[in-house]
DNA sequence: TGTGGAATGTTATAACATAACATATTGGCG
DNA sequence: CGCCAATATGTTATGTTATAACATTCCACA
């Protein structure tokens, strides 16, 4: 199967990561997770089937590709933009962690934080409201610094 | 038109919101809204439509039901929940604000919630990383203080 | 080398959302 | 009032995102 070129790096994190969790990084697996390395932007489910379709000059169901990601979800190799419905893969996959995004809504990039100070209040409020948190999506959607600069300083 | 059945005080607040905007609340978009509120959880979009056609004894088509739910966000009334596509009305329609959200994973309720500190705590976050902020999505999932007690306490 | 569980393939369909264009309603204004 | 322009709605079609049901293949391990 033809992949995109992967750094060793990456490959030895999430080769880390699977092993850990005694799950399988099979060719097709790590080839969704190359293809959206290199592409460097998130990814919708479909526009990844498009990338991995032409690299490999062959048709890919759907299913397959969405299969792919909630392993890769599961393994915290890949984060799921719950405001785009796309698709990321994790700056930081050398650990488990939560995450939050900023989204720059004019060129598109993601900066992907991690604050535990913000992990920490999120706690407390739903402590307050007695809830008990499993999860939380932070996405602040706004503009790069590049892009503000752009647009006037 | 036959309309859900809406408090006095939640339509004085719409028609007030509305008014400030110059926005006109027409018997469809209040329809809409009056579902939402009498219906009491998030709902997704075409569970909506199904109830309004249930009301109305009628076919409505879904583009209409979208533009009554972008009227109601653009003029506060309405939230959108990214993490599970379902519309929300909005608790506090009394005046501006961004809004955090507890979802509850067993019960499917939903806690509004609005908290300053962690408001501030996100533009700092951004400031950090040269990003200047738009709008958050926060969204926390766990279990609500019913269904936690429920689960063993 | 057979076997059971994991992974993948195949086909179909469900669920969520918008495009393009026609028609109707509303409110301002001469 | 009656016209106009703007706003809102209706209609049909289609695009986008995600999952269901079931068959087949792969692979680690006994």
């Amino acid at each position: 199967m033809k992949t995109a070129r992967l750094a060793a790096k990456w490959r030895k994190l999430a080769e880390g990561r699977c092993a850990e969790k005694g799950a399988r990084l099979t060719p097709a697996r790590l080839a969704a997770y190359a293809e959206m390395l290199a592409c460097g932007r998130p990814l919708s489910a479909y526009e990844l089937i498009g990338l991995l379709e032409q690299r490999q000059e062959r048709k890919i169901a759907p299913l397959t590709v969405y299969r792919h990601l909630d392993f890769l979800m599961q393994t915290g190799l890949v984060h799921r933009l719950q405001s785009t419905q796309t698709y990321l893969p994790c700056d930081h996959p050398d650990h488990a962690h939560e995450s939050q995004f900023l989204l720059c809504s004019s060129c598109g990039n993601v900066d992907e934080v991690e604050s535990q100070g913000l992990e920490t209040l999120l706690s407390e409020i739903a402590d307050q409201h007695g809830f008990r948190p499993d999860n939380a999506v932070v996405e602040v959607k706004g503009l790069c610094g590049a892009c503000a600069e752009g647009e006037q300083g």
